[in-house]
DNA sequence: ACTCAGGACGCTA
DNA sequence: TAGCGTCCTGAG
């Protein structure tokens, strides 16, 4: 069946997508933009998002979506997969650009920028600052254990949701502590209290004019113009962001020509130079000097 | 035992 | 507003 602007097929137990030439799985899951993707025995990676268990892989040029049935897929996982954006047509916006960008989007090919929520992001991009992913993969997984709700079993694991903001608040600085977050332990305290007091809904932030946006997410404590950038192009939709961390920041400096700047100049520098897909430009770009450890 | 990787904060000037 | 010390953890 045709499902908008996509072929599917109903299979058991799950759903399988015909024919898409720009997704690949270890791509999308590696390049940083989540942290809940884990890569199976078999290939296949499974994840929690939006208190659901999925199981994904390719087969013969098909994705196979496992453990899911038609009205998730048409509910959750089109838009979490950004079904509806042609990468072809960005990547070869990209590549014209410059080369290295060709070079980047030939390497990082099939990556998609994951419609994730919010409020997920903010509280995972707190964790991330000055931490290795490894550590970061570990903190969601242990406060998701203790404060999400069990989602159940799959392939002989146990799977918990991100946990809401009201369930994370029960969560107190020793706590976190405890749950190896480090030193990000009151950020997270602290920003989780400010949503739930505020009576925000993270939600409400897609809807905001991008730099608005941005300067939003930093009066969160642990919340800085990187973790602002990420939480606002991962969470938020906003496609104009561009995080810079220090591999961003040695990419423009190699690639292309910038000076030895501060990671907020940086910021301006590299928005300025690829404009409105500033995020889909820095995705592949640090993905490709992130894998091949160019300059470092 | 020591060094390193990785961003935000808060103090100083 | 810029520069710099500090925060935590695990790997090498």
């Amino acid at each position: 069946m045709i499902y908008k602007n996509i072929e599917i097929e109903e299979i058991e137990n799950g759903i399988k997508i015909i024919g898409q030439s720009n997704f690949e799985p270890s791509h999308i899951f590696d390049c940083g933009q989540c942290f809940r993707w884990m890569k199976e025995d078999d290939g296949s990676y499974t994840g929690v998002a939006m208190g659901k268990i999925l199981n994904i892989s390719k087969r013969d040029g098909d994705i196979i979506l496992l453990n899911t049935n038609l009205g998730d897929f048409e509910n959750i996982w089109y838009d979490y997969f950004d079904l509806g954006r042609d990468y072809g047509q960005m990547i070869d916006k990209l590549k014209v650009h410059d080369d290295n960008l060709l070079k980047a989007t030939e390497f990082g090919h099939g990556i998609r920028l994951l419609q994730q929520d919010g409020w997920e992001m903010l509280i995972s991009f707190i964790i991330s600052s000055n931490n290795r992913i490894p550590m970061i993969q570990r903190a969601i997984n242990n406060i998701s254990e203790n404060y999400g709700d069990c989602l159940g079993e799959y392939k002989g694991k146990t799977y918990y949701s991100f946990p809401s903001p009201a369930q994370l608040s029960k969560a107190s600085v020793e706590d976190l502590r405890n749950l190896k977050l480090g030193f990000r332990d009151k950020y997270v305290y602290e920003t989780t209290k400010a949503v739930l007091e505020s009576g925000l809904d993270m939600v409400d932030f897609i809807k905001m004019e991008a730099d608005i946006c941005h300067k939003e997410l930093m009066k969160f404590k642990g919340v800085g113009a990187k973790v602002a950038d990420c939480i606002a192009l991962f969470g938020m939709r906003k496609y104009d962001s561009f995080p810079v961390d220090v591999w961003v920041k040695r990419v423009m400096q190699e690639f292309y020509g910038a000076e030895d700047m501060s990671l907020v100049k940086m910021r301006a520098y590299g928005r300025d130079l690829f404009g409105e897909d500033a995020g889909f430009a820095q995705q592949y770009l640090f993905y490709y000097v992130r894998e091949l450890e160019i300059g470092k």
